[in-house]
RNA sequence: GGGCGGUUAGCUCAGUUGGUUAGAGCGCCUGCCUUACAAGCAGGAGGUCGCAGGUUCGAGCCCUGCACUGCCCA
């Protein structure tokens, strides 16, 4: 049957149909191994980093992805048992307010709906519109086990949340307690230290006169002028401080002040801590409403008042003093408050400052510090076993550097507030008991106090932070916490994971996270063969390999404000999904952002055209030769080609080219280079198979009845092969076009389902002939020399020319054996072997051959003067270099043998091109 | 303020433990519709490797300082 193929490539024609086929076939499921199961063979287990449920693709995952999906189609190829595991994620606070939108915009609000409501509205939504990325995901042919498809708050994983919370409970290492927290007013909830982005912000800094006060409480006419860049928090103050060794304030020591507008009483302390450089020297202390100051207020005694709701209004009874602030805004508390002291003339001067404000990393909206009662992990226990895992190289970080931040970061770890103020999320499973106020913490929801027995208990109605749960994702998945003895398999084959692929953004939020709960929770199963288990076996992946951010073409970060933000679904429906994909791993060195081009991602389309059209060209053939009665013996496909001695040398080469190239790529996947990787395959295929190889092949291809049948069977068994196992090494970069063609080669009747279920190219040392390479790369001198002097002498195009050649004896027969493969790829008729190539003919030399076009024109004498000058200029330049060396003893005698002998071989080669280039330049026509 | 990177061709980037005359893609210039591919083919131009010192027989690579620039943490 004749393969017909349209002569370009469009990937819209097949890359659906691919997609949904791998899916339909299930081809990347990796089922539990059975109870008997044979675990002998390698894992090999990534984890994908969840998207959020109410995420939409961006170029960040599907760079994420792309490299995974490069690794483990590679690593399934190379044979492991490779696994990677789907998810999104519940996105606590994103998800809440994307339904709350939807809500208000319904004129509700979620208050109004009540929380059970609210959250069957989530799950409403999740149902109808989550996991749109999972379908985005599917038209990138992502290779996942879609099987395994978890969602974190699916009730398995919801049961390992909560052992997890027990748990540490249990082993008093969570506690809660009231504590200054980063507090966002819009979401109205607790958000860790991570969800808070710091932004520089022009504010002031208020100079504010506080009275001192004598021991009737009276005024005594002096002042003590503290600077804030909050003023509005003043009416929390319960102390100022100030150094201890601050000469200008030594006689205040043990003095108080009137706070002004609430008229309050308060000490000075002093407290190393005090900058006196900043401000005044004297700082106001609010231990309700500033991190600093709570510490000051723990070290000092003080107490904490806190004035402001959940959603940083003033919160002062009216009656009392401050009264009058009641029910305002922070900003608009801040202006009359300010407009008050200016009233009272305590106001003693305002100064432009610049300071860093906090963010909620969600919503924008400034984060205000907030004494509220939260629960915590105390986190020490966990981060030594983190810590320990790492330094002792249990997981290993590419790029290496993260691995200090990684370090520095655990090394100085706060503890995690974990408990967040929302309604959508694993709910704190802890009852507080109305009778006894003690609280019970259950793995089963309880229904009675433990400690009083009273039934008059109510839930707790924080939810967990959303990376609770992501952090506990590398056991629970596997089934952690039910891994018993009759079901373990999934969790003896897969855990530790092999590695993870993330962005450097979530290093602390996640991966951190995973590695801090892997280990502890880990360590209680033993293993396999019931041997307690080690750290090094406890960590939840062996490897990391962090990537950077996807930036655009101007290295902007891309942003929906700046509207430089590429849709991968749509770049991928312009150019193809391969395209798309080779871009990336191209441009992905480690360490360094990815600065996306899209004129990168047309020469990437090119090249997928170029190996569909270098397709075309071969299924022509093979249909000329099933005409002639030749076709290929299909074992001779599906692993390395291999050519014997007497194979023609273009055969001979292109095999050994191939070896070399599946060794350096699977060299620099196995380092994470997929830079290298993917431009040394590009190389392979369009440098070497396309511009060479198949040129060359061309006259092998004789299907006429003269022709010898053994020969043009040997050649076409070669395309075939070199090209088949070509397709094999290309597929994990362009999974799309080479199963298409791949299936395409066996014309209907593949050996297996999908290329992705073949075996790597894998290579072989024996089949990289040093001579084989070195005669090739002789011939190509020929090849290109001879098409300069056509350009030089300006020969049209289509003409065919005579040549003289003259080379070493030792090389004649390359020349020789191979002048068909010079005649047709340099347009020559006839190369004529002479001693010396005839006077007045214009010369392409190397240091073992010179090369002539004959050609009726007359040289340009003083061109090629030019010209001979400075190419010998170069060559004095490079004589003298390695003469210098040579002539060093120090050189001679510290450098190794290898290059010695080579800059002797190279300074020969250089003396004996420069002395024919100057005989050349001495013999020009004046 | 503390820490970590980066600076190589017009642009985006490689350059493996220091070792022979520094590479790729894109862009640019010139010529070709050569029956796989004009999304192509062929030929060509283009770099004192941020600056200044130092170590070494030898430095794009190691050390010191400076300049510019990015990121993380406080």
């Amino acid at each position: 049957m004749p393969h017909e193929l349209p002569k370009a490539y469009d990937p819209t024609a097949i890359e659906d149909h691919w997609a949904e086929y791998w899916v339909k076939e299930n081809l990347f499921a990796q089922p539990t191994p059975d109870q008997n199961g044979n675990l002998d063979g390698q894992s090999f287990t990534v984890l994908l980093p969840p998207p959020n449920v109410t995420g939409r693709l961006h170029m960040g995952h599907m760079l994420n992805q792309t490299e995974i999906d490069i690794l483990i189609r590679w690593q399934r190829m190379s044979g492991r048992r490779a696994l990677w595991v789907p998810g999104t994620d519940h996105a606590g606070i994103a998800t809440q307010m994307m339904v709350e939108r939807q809500v208000v915009s319904e004129g509700k609000t979620r208050q109004q709906l009540g929380r059970e409501a609210f959250v069957q509205r989530v799950w409403e939504w999740k149902r109808h519109y989550g996991g749109a990325i999972l379908g985005q995901m599917k038209r990138l042919g992502v290779s996942v086990d879609w099987s395994r498809e978890y969602f974190t708050m699916d009730e398995h994983l919801s049961t390992a949340v909560r052992e997890a919370f027990v748990k540490l409970y249990e082993q008093g290492l969570i506690y809660r307690d009231a504590y200054i927290v980063n507090w966002c007013p819009r979401c109205q909830t607790a958000i860790s230290d991570l969800e808070v982005v710091y932004d520089e912000h022009k504010g002031h800094l208020w100079e504010i006169r506080y009275p001192v006060i004598g021991d009737d409480g009276k005024d005594t006419g002096e002042f003590l002028t503290v600077a804030t860049t909050r003023p509005e928090t003043m009416l929390g103050d319960t102390a100022v401080a100030i150094h201890p060794e601050d000469e200008r304030y030594t006689h205040l020591h043990g003095k108080k002040l009137r706070l002004p507008l609430v008229n309050r009483a308060i000490p000075i302390i002093l407290d190393e801590w005090v900058s006196r450089e900043f401000g005044t020297g004297a700082v106001k202390v609010t231990p309700a409403h500033d991190p600093n100051d709570f510490a000051l207020g723990q070290r000092h005694n003080l107490p904490s008042i806190n004035v402001m709701d959940e959603t940083a209004h003033i919160k002062i009874a009216p009656g009392a003093e401050g009264g009058v602030y009641a029910g305002l805004d922070r900003y608009e508390a801040r202006k009359k408050i300010v407009h008050d002291l200016e009233a009272e003339r305590l106001l003693a001067g305002i100064k432009d400052h610049v300071h860093n404000v906090g963010h909620c990393d969600r919503c924008k909206t400034v984060v205000e510090p907030r004494l509220s009662t939260q629960w915590f992990v105390k986190i020490q226990p966990l981060a030594d076993k983190a810590i320990a895992a790492v330094k002792e190289g249990h997981i290993r970080f590419t790029p290496e550097m993260y691995r200090k931040t990684y370090l520095n970061w655990m090394e100085n770890i706060y503890d995690w507030c974990i408990s967040r103020q929302l309604w959508w999320g694993h709910r704190i499973p802890a009852w507080h008991c109305a009778v006894c106020h003690k609280i019970t913490v259950a793995r089963v929801d309880a229904t009675a106090c433990a400690h009083c027995g009273s039934d008059q208990i109510t839930q707790e109605t924080d939810v967990l932070d959303t990376w609770f749960s992501s952090g506990l994702l590398p056991v629970s998945v596997f089934g952690w916490p039910n891994v018993t003895a009759d079901n373990r398999m999934d969790f003896d084959a897969f855990y530790p994971t092999s590695l993870l692929v993330t962005g450097f953004d979530i290093l602390f939020f996640w991966v951190a996270r995973m590695i801090m709960l892997g280990c502890w929770f880990s360590a209680d199963i033993p293993m396999p063969d019931g041997s307690p288990r080690s750290l090094a076996d406890s960590v939840p992946f062996r490897e990391v390999y962090i990537h950077a951010l996807v930036r655009d073409a101007n290295r902007e970060k891309m942003s929906k404000t700046k509207g430089n933000v590429i849709d991968p679904i749509e770049i991928v429906k312009q150019y193809g999904t391969d395209a798309v994909r080779f871009t990336l791993a191209s441009m992905a060195s480690p360490g360094t952002d990815i600065a996306f081009n899209v004129a990168r991602t047309e020469g990437y389309r090119a090249f997928a055209n170029k190996i569909w059209n270098a397709a075309r060209f071969i299924f022509l053939n093979v249909d000329k030769a099933a005409e002639a009665g030749i076709s290929v013996n299909p074992s001779a496909l599906g692993g390395m080609p291999a050519v014997d001695t007497n194979a023609s040398l273009e055969a001979r080469w292109i095999v050994a080219e191939l070896h070399a190239t599946a060794a350096k790529v699977n060299q620099a996947l196995e380092n994470y280079r997929f830079d290298d990787a993917a431009n040394t395959v590009y190389q392979f295929f369009w440098g070497s198979f396309c511009d060479w190889y198949l040129e060359i092949v061309k006259l092998r291809l004789d299907f006429s009845e003269s022709a010898d049948k053994a020969k043009t069977n040997a050649a076409l068994t070669t395309l075939v092969s070199v090209f088949e196992a070509a397709l094999r090494m290309l597929s994990p970069f362009t999974p799309f076009l080479t199963e298409e063609l791949w299936h395409a080669v066996y014309d209907g009747n593949p050996p297996a389902k999908s290329i992705a279920l073949t075996r790597y190219p894998q290579p072989s040392p024996t089949l990289q002939d040093e001579a084989d390479l070195t005669n090739m790369r002789l011939l190509q001198d020929f090849v290109t020399g001879i098409r300069w002097l056509r350009k030089e002498n300006g020969v049209e195009e289509k003409a065919t020319v005579p040549v003289e050649l003259r080379i070493d004896a030792s090389l004649k027969h390359v020349s020789e054996e191979n002048h068909e493969i010079i005649e047709r790829l340099a347009r020559v008729s006839e190369v004529r072997m002479v001693q010396t190539i005839s006077a007045g003919l214009k010369k392409h030399s190397a240091p073992e051959f010179d090369i002539a076009v004959i050609y009726e024109r007359t040289i340009d004498a003083a061109a090629e003067r030019e010209r001979l000058k400075k190419e010998i200029a170069r060559l004095e330049k490079g004589l003298e270099s390695a003469d210098r060396q040579l002539n060093n003893p120090g050189f001679i005698g510290k450098a190794p043998a290898h290059v010695v002998e080579g800059l002797k071989k190279q300074r020969e080669e250089t003396q004996r091109l420069l002395d024919k280039l100057r005989s050349d330049l001495d013999s020009l026509p004046e």
